[in-house]
DNA sequence: TCGGAATATTAGCTCAGCTAAGTTAGTTGG
DNA sequence: CCAACTAACTTAGCTGAGCTAATATTCCGA
């Protein structure tokens, strides 16, 4: 067996890679359901919070960029509503639309939580070795291609 | 702005790295979601069929392995119970512990779903050019690193 | 104008996580 | 030796998050 740090060509099968990227990709998953727990909102709260940082959103544009069906996003806007961390608007030009935006304490809440979370990945990061680190820019592009078919 | 796809030395600053692989793993959660919906087993029932494929483990060994409470996991082997896919058994030695073993259909159900997801995931991963990855199969021993701190 | 399409919500279900409390079985100390 | 403690597990009851089906509202086009 070679040294599964420094594959050479050849490794690159997409078959045999397939069951490396499912072992890492469970691996991850694991991971970020350790680092999310009990944190100030959840994970699902949090991506929501993000999408709104640049302004409103309506509903369905939210139920599409999160892939849910339309009632599971009305629930969670209704949750981070009661939590004071969103208000519903209108869109005056379709009275069908209502709109979702932050609220000032969601935004200070969405910024905290982005702050602890993106120190806690700083640190992993940092106990790599600069090449390592250099590896693994290299591959984010590749990684954001997936499922982009 | 230089070409992401070719990050040089000094991009890989933690600090900023932390920034894309957030973004990263957030699209990967988005992919998984959509790709496991609507399969015969949802993803946390097929993660536990496959810490069964070697043999019977305990309760608590489940429980832990999945970073889950023990109640949590007793629910879950209770569904997968239900529905055939496991079976309870108990420990000759102690009497307090439940192990817990595949059926046959059980097994039937993981290789089929394994298979279902690795082929899938091939099909990604033929997309992308050797070069890709080749990128790809370096960074996977490194994305595995992250947590272990 | 009226019928269909689009937008959103409500209702009711399942899965999956949690804590608290209870049961049964092993272990240990006086 | 038995009483108290600990360990392994289950039950009960809560919340969050997903789904479909059904129900308003509103818009738009024939």
């Amino acid at each position: 067996m070679t040294d599964p740090s420094t594959p050479g060509p050849g490794e690159a099968d997409p078959g045999v890679l397939a069951e490396g990227v499912s072992a890492v990709l469970r691996h991850l998953v694991l991971l970020l359901r350790r680092t999310t727990a009990g944190q100030p909102v959840t994970s699902q709260q949090y991506a929501v919070l993000g999408s709104l940082e640049q302004g409103p959103r309506r509903m369905t544009e939210l139920a599409e960029e999160h892939a849910v069906q339309l009632p599971t996003m009305t629930v969670q806007i209704n949750r981070l509503e009661d939590a004071g961390l969103v208000a519903r608007g209108a869109d005056p030009a379709d009275a069908r639309v209502r709109t979702v935006e932050l609220t000032g304490e969601g935004r200070a809440r969405l910024l905290a939580v982005r702050q602890a979370r993106l120190a806690r990945l700083g640190q992993d990061l940092a106990a790599l070795t600069e090449r390592e680190r250099d590896t693994l820019a290299a591959a984010l592009p590749v990684l954001a291609k997936l499922g982009r078919a």
